[in-house]
RNA sequence: GGCUCCAUGGUCAAGCGGUUAAGACAUCGCCCUUUCACGGCGGUAACCCGGGUUCGAUUCCCGGUGGAGUCACCA
């Protein structure tokens, strides 16, 4: 049994599409839970699509997700170029489109846009016709061909597909799928740009490179049964199919730029950690038999089977996700998180307390970095709120006694020496104990005078540890003043 | 519209002829608690419909319905 061998291969065009990294993802996973070889080829053959910086995501996402290729343009590992650019200008792809047309299974063709278009039109009047070209230039006779090709006529290269009978196709999640070879339009292998299209291209590197398992979205399953005919011509092995089920948005639509949330780069700054996305799109379309659910990247490779991989579309649920990325919040070691987290936490409190213990208050408390701003923006400032936040039925606090319970504790924080949680609350419960009132009796009124919030990430003596004798005391005394006002 | 694929709670999903039809997220309730969160416990909620095959179908087959994908000199 030849070693497995898989690749990534996409379109320098802009971000991370999730549903590119899940194929990413599983094309690695499939290579590497056989020990095989995962590899990177850029597939740029449509220049006008390239976007300046894409190279530069490609390979960030890549090292960022952990999914290290074994070749690559920047790892030759002897089957190179790597990028179909760079394969195409030492005349590769039009060898083999040479090749077809002597051999008769393709031909020029030197149709113009117009010609194709109006082919269209007229096709869809009559209504029960298929959409494919008319396979015009295939009766072209060799002189006419080569008089257009002296003529410097611009030219595309098509394949001559049959017309009758079906063609039969197997992918290892699908199973065989048939279709009727009518339906095959005579695709272009090579535009008249002269750059391959990416179906020949892919169908070309992928036998040159040794690829034995070819991965990719499901939105390529149509297109599919194309390329038997293509290694058929070539007397090329056909790889291993796996089509990836479809990632959609909550309105069960292919998941696109428009829901905010397509590319792994808007997850990042929506403030997902790495490894929470990782985790979560392999989850998309695929579980493993114990239906574990937090994994490393190390664990879904020992883990990863792609025959159980789901046939059906998945819907990309954020909510899921957050949860996900909470959880690895909460399993991050404190440093590690202290580190992610800061950022966020200076821009809005700079470095005016001490960041460590904030982040020790937020980190259970929230889902991804984004809401770190609205948990901790009373500690800059006290915001304004209404003095009903006092009352609380459990802790029977209202107005009235929260202000006569801080004028009373008030000079009981003031002689105390020690603002550190522990001592603060020790202090606290003892007085609560002495006025014989429960606990949160006393708590309540104080954390809402030193917050001004209804919620907050740790109880009245984290906060006070955080702020300080002197502003602590200075927020309850405004505290005090507030509802005197009232 | 043609072709193709898909179909278990709101979502991700186990299941692969006989089950009280798992689990997770979300949701609801209770407990814990210096608020919230975390954590713990529990609840509500699903096999698209109709025919077969079979002693027996969520599971196999056919049809319908529904949803999606795709029909470029884009990938």
């Amino acid at each position: 049994m030849s070693k497995v061998r898989t690749r990534f291969a996409p379109s320098p065009t802009g971000r991370m599409h999730v549903g590119n990294l899940r194929t990413a993802l599983y094309a690695y996973l499939i290579a590497k839970h056989e020990d095989g070889d995962f590899m990177l080829r850029i597939e740029d053959t449509d220049q006008e699509r390239f976007v300046e910086g894409a190279l530069e995501i490609i390979y960030r996402t890549l090292e960022k997700t952990g999914l290290n290729h074994d070749e690559g343009p920047d790892k030759d590992g002897g089957v190179g170029p790597y990028v179909q650019s760079e394969r195409n200008a030492s005349g590769l792809y039009l060898k083999y489109a040479k090749q077809l047309i002597e051999q008769g299974d393709a031909y020029y063709c030197f149709c113009d846009k117009e010609r194709l278009e109006s082919l269209r039109s007229t096709v869809s009047e009559s209504g029960t016709e298929i959409v494919v070209y008319d396979k015009h230039c295939l009766h072209l006779s060799k002189e006419e061909i080569q008089a257009n090709l002296d003529a410097g006529k611009p030219y595309v290269i098509r394949i001559n597909m049959p017309t009758e009978g079906t063609t039969t196709f197997h992918d290892d999640i699908y199973g065989d799928i048939t279709v009727p070879n009518a339906e095959l339009d005579d695709m272009i292998l090579i535009k008249s740009d002269g750059y391959p299209t990416y179906n020949f291209a892919n169908v070309v590197d992928d036998h040159l490179m040794g690829i034995t398992h070819v991965v990719r979205g499901n939105e390529y399953l149509s297109s599919a049964p194309k390329y038997n005919r293509l290694y058929e011509a070539f007397g090329w092995d056909v790889p291993t199919y796996v089509h990836c089920p479809l990632i959609t948005d909550e309105t069960h639509k292919k998941l696109s730029k428009r829901c905010g949330h397509s590319s792994y780069e808007d997850l990042l700054e929506q403030g997902f950690v790495s490894e929470a996305i990782v985790n979560y799109v392999a989850l998309l379309g695929w579980c493993p038999e114990d239906n574990q659910e937090i994994f490393s990247l190390k664990e879904l490779v020992e883990a990863f089977d792609y025959r159980h991989m789901s046939k059906s579309p998945a819907v990309f649920d954020v909510v899921k996700l957050r949860w996900m990325n909470s959880e690895y919040l909460k399993a991050m070691e404190e440093e590690k998180f202290f580190q992610l987290a800061k950022p966020y936490m200076e821009e809005v409190i700079g470095a005016k307390y001490d960041l460590h213990k904030i982040a020790k208050l937020i980190k259970t408390r929230i889902e991804t970095f984004l809401e770190i701003r609205e948990q901790i923006d009373f500690f800059e400032a006290v915001p304004e709120y209404d003095t009903d936040l006092y009352c609380h039925k459990k802790m029977k606090t209202n107005e009235d006694n929260s202000l006569e319970l801080l004028r009373d504790v008030l000079p009981v924080l003031e002689m105390q020496e020690d603002f550190s949680n522990d001592a603060l609350f020790e202090a606290l419960k003892q007085y609560a104990a002495k006025i014989e009132k429960k606990i949160g009796y006393v708590m309540w009124p104080i954390r809402t005078a030193v917050s001004g919030k209804q919620n907050t990430p740790g109880g009245a003596t984290e906060i006070m540890d955080v702020l300080g004798k002197e502003e602590s005391l200075v927020r309850i005394r405004a505290g005090i003043e507030k509802l005197e006002a009232r």
